[in-house]
DNA sequence: CTGTATCCAAATGGATACTG
DNA sequence: CAGTATCCATTTGGATACAG
């Protein structure tokens, strides 16, 4: 019987709620598109080339939701909005940065054997 | 052929590919409780209730593919298969942490108002 | 330009039964 | 014990058309 001191293992793992959050397709390119600057819908549109208005939409939605991107209309003609990294999202750039630290390294070395992938960190 | 220098977002986004090796809804969880031991197909089934065996499996075999975990198989009676993170699989850590800690902040305060959230970082 | 709606295909996940 | 196989449900993603 525990008394108390529950491990990390036992409880609810946290890496889920990341998961969740990021676990669109497009949800970690997206805020890796917003790292830098905030950008209009069509521009996330040429910047992603492969995802479809829907699933872009969905996921903006999905990402506002969860307060990681904020939206500003502007009301001009024709319409203009813009996404952006909220202040809570930019909180999450460094998970961005080591996730895009490791897959870098595995990109590079994914071509070697394993063995020599993993020596030298 | 490194003349041309692209940046990060130029090239294909490396968060993509921990994103593909990470993909499975069960898969961080897996590494998640192989972190501080090796542990045996039945254990990973105490471990992580909600899962099938048919996921948990599926799962297993792709981490042991994509060379995260490794497979070993004890000859005895009954079978004993123990799996367990590989040393490459181990360079991963970094990133599961990362994602823990921001998980876990995100849990702490998801019943906060964001704007509390994001002050004392 | 910035979306939504609809229909459809593919991927994912689950329940159950069966095997070495 | 440690799986595989099969069938089915749910989820996700995409193509196209349409609207404010």
């Amino acid at each position: 019987m525990e008394t108390n001191a529950e491990t990390a293992a036992e409880r609810k793992c946290p890496i889920e709620t990341v998961i969740q959050l990021l676990g669109g397709k497009w949800k970690p390119l997206i805020l890796w598109h917003l790292l830098d600057a905030a950008k209009r819908f069509s521009e996330l549109e040429k910047l992603i080339p492969e995802v479809t208005q829907k699933m872009l939409a969905q996921h903006l939605r999905e990402l506002e939701a969860d307060k990681l991107v904020t939206r500003t209309i502007y009301p001009s003609v024709p319409p203009k909005v813009e996404y952006a990294l909220s202040d809570y999202g930019k909180t999450m750039v460094p998970v961005l940065e080591t996730m895009c630290a490791w897959g870098e390294n595995h990109n590079r070395l994914s071509s070697r054997p394993i063995a020599q992938a993993i020596a030298p960190v």
